[in-house]
RNA sequence: GGUCCGGUAGUUCAGCUGGUUAGAAUGCAUGCCUGUCACGCAUGAGGUCGCGAGUUCGAAUCUCGUCCGGACCGCCA
């Protein structure tokens, strides 16, 4: 028997039984007359002791342990002369009256420890090693837990999981396909899924009325810190439900998880925003709301003054920072140089201070007298110390840089608490997106994402204009999960492809299955993905998923610790038939 | 496709405007130590300064290129 006990669970109650653990090495600590030796496993660390006087020959074995030897020991449970009440197996410790050794190890390349001397590079080539730390162990734990969380409460509610294939079909829409060569089929390959869209509208057709899974999709495009090649959905999909509906049963997934998992419970329901005001607001589609300081157009108010870049701007707005009148000459410079940083891509930052004394100091005196700068302040109920923040320039451009500025001032001022919750629904998002380099509509969502039945008459007219019966999930700036009610109508569906530029004969290349499928009654339905990894990282308190994967990619899409990817041989590639270009 | 930051001992880092034998901490090894828990003390080993070229009397230091890692913009229905 290896072991009687895990390393993490011994304490007071269990003095005076024999018991027989099995872990790591952690550290050794060798007193001359006695050794320490703290043995780990995931559930803890308890602490051997070995005496000279008990029992010299197996002190002498103890002491010649390394850092992360495999060992089994067997004992008594004893209580510490010196406790520590740092641990939860501190009161107590094991007199060693067996030890076996089960396996050595190679001195690894960095401390197993939960603040490790290790940098990233080191520790991602060493997964395995660094897994074994207990600030990994956690977030893989919290990982767990969601998930099964995630099932416990859609299963509760008759959601039932189906596997979908993840040998499937190349679409030009969307994202680039990770794509696999078919060996049977030479020359033709198979596409890995961005997501099961398809799949699960057609579970919806088969009468699966309510369905999920947790469900890995891949993407070829390039990463971050919070975007992988292949990631984790939460990809749900109900039948005969409008977007009240959903928007509901989500939310009670999503006040299931935070209690579950945070203890956190939110009074009301989630606060609901249309996309254009989330824009207007915020300067982005996931604004962070754990904070105010909304952005507030002034153009009327300060265009035609004779101030050259508000007269020649389409756009004028600006955030109104509480007691930001503080700010020194140093702070407004840095955050000039932010928002001229080619990320951001202003040209300048105005700024009005409203100062204690009364008076009111800007960077342009010299066009707005005291009067004019008093009545912007009103506009953003502004306070004496209160400061304004104002940005000028093409209107979208300009949203966007002012959504930056907030959560740069934001972050600087700690309004982005960590333990602090804020979630938000965007809706009405527009159902497409004009691109001027091909000159053509894309889908915002995806192609099957419905439009608002008033806003359909627009889709002859007015196609950039028609708004969606999409939705995002945002948690404190973070998108953590989005959605849509579908098209069920065949031929809407068929439109849709239309205006997306398909000829009928691309579309029934791409989507005749589908196209077939739609007119074999099809009920509503509509459905959400939640991003897993993002979702976790989130809960743990990173903004980095890859502490949240247990082996995951780096930033160029290659796992390091695997070395992939890599060429294959001339005979795989010549069974595929593919011909690499050098 | 683009921008920025980094690469020096096993590890994390310092090393200024170029100038003696490239340092610290930690880890490791050895010795001492009977209540440690980041044990302590002493001694010691450990370096192609990512790689290549250039400038220079002289390069870890400056320049260019390249490789690797990280962050971001574009991209991500």
């Amino acid at each position: 028997m290896y072991r009687s006990h895990t390393c993490g669970e011994l304490n007071i109650s269990n003095i005076g039984s024999e018991v027989t653990l099995s872990g790591w090495v952690q550290r050794i600590r060798n007193l001359g007359g006695m050794t320490f030796v703290d043995l780990r496993d995931r559930y803890g660390i308890t602490q051997l002791v070995f005496n000279m006087d008990a029992n010299a020959d197996l002190c002498l074995r103890a002491r010649e342990l390394g850092r992360e030897y495999v060992v089994s020991v067997r004992g008594k449970v004893c209580e510490r002369s010196n406790k520590n009440p740092k641990m939860p197996t501190g009161e107590i410790e094991i007199e060693v009256e067996r030890l076996d050794l089960l396996n050595t190890s190679e001195l690894p390349p960095f401390t197993i420890e939960d603040e490790t001397d290790g940098g990233d590079e080191l520790r991602m080539k060493y997964r395995y090693l660094d897994l074994r730390r207990g600030a990994l162990q956690k977030n893989l734990y919290l990982r767990h837990r969601m998930a099964s969380e995630v099932r416990f409460y859609l299963n509760s509610m008759d959601f039932m999981e189906v596997e979908t294939p993840f040998l499937i079909k190349s679409t030009p829409e969307g994202a680039r396909d990770y794509v696999v060569p078919s060996r049977l089929n030479p020359g033709e390959f198979y596409a890995l899924p961005q997501s099961p869209q398809m799949f699960k509208q057609l579970l919806m057709i088969s009468g699966y009325d309510k369905y999920y899974q947790i469900v890995k999709c891949f993407r070829d495009e390039d990463l971050r810190a919070d975007r992988q090649p292949e990631f984790t959905q939460v990809d749900c999909e109900m039948s005969f439900v409008e977007q009240e509906d959903l928007l509901k049963t989500f939310e009670g997934l999503t006040k299931h998880l935070f209690m579950k998992l945070k203890g956190h419970e939110f009074s009301g329901p989630f606060p609901c925003t249309p996309y254009r005001q989330a824009i207007d607001s915020y300067g982005t589609d996931k604004p962070d709301i754990r904070f105010g300081m909304k952005i507030r157009e002034i153009t009327p108010a300060v265009k035609g003054e004779g101030f050259a870049i508000f007269d020649n701007a389409e756009y004028i707005g600006g955030i109104c920072v509480r007691q930001g009148a503080s700010f020194t000459r140093k702070e407004t410079d840095q955050l000039t140089s932010f928002v001229k940083k080619p990320q951001i891509g202003a040209k300048g930052l105005v700024y009005v201070k409203f100062k204690e004394d009364g008076s009111v100091s800007s960077s342009v005196d010299k066009f707005f007298g005291e009067e004019k700068l008093k009545s912007l302040m009103d506009q953003f109920n502004a306070g004496t110390g209160d400061m304004l923040l104002i940005l000028a320039g093409e209107r979208r451009k300009t949203l966007k840089a002012l959504g930056e500025l907030r959560l740069e001032v934001a972050g600087r001022l700690g309004l982005r608490k960590d333990g602090e919750f804020a979630p938000l629904w965007v809706v009405d998002f527009p159902l497409l997106e004009w691109d001027d380099e091909t000159q053509r509509y894309y889908s915002m969502h995806h192609p099957f994402t419905s439009p608002k039945d008033e806003d359909i008459p627009l889709l002859d007219t007015d196609p950039g204009n028609v708004r969606a019966n999409a939705y995002d999930l945002v948690i404190n700036g973070v998108e953590i999960g989005g959605g849509s009610v579908r098209i069920h109508n065949s031929q809407l569906q068929q439109k849709m492809f239309e205006i997306l530029g398909f000829t009928p004969r691309q579309a029934r290349e791409q989507f005749g299955f589908f196209m077939d499928a739609l007119r074999y009654g099809t009920p509503p339905h509509g459905g959400i993905a939640f991003g897993f990894d993002r979702w976790v990282a989130l809960f743990g308190g990173s903004e980095s998923i890859r502490d949240y994967i247990a082996f995951p990619k780096n930033n160029a899409g290659r796992d390091v610790m695997i070395n992939t990817p890599s060429p294959i041989s001339q005979e795989q590639l010549k069974e595929l038939k593919i011909k690499v270009e050098k």
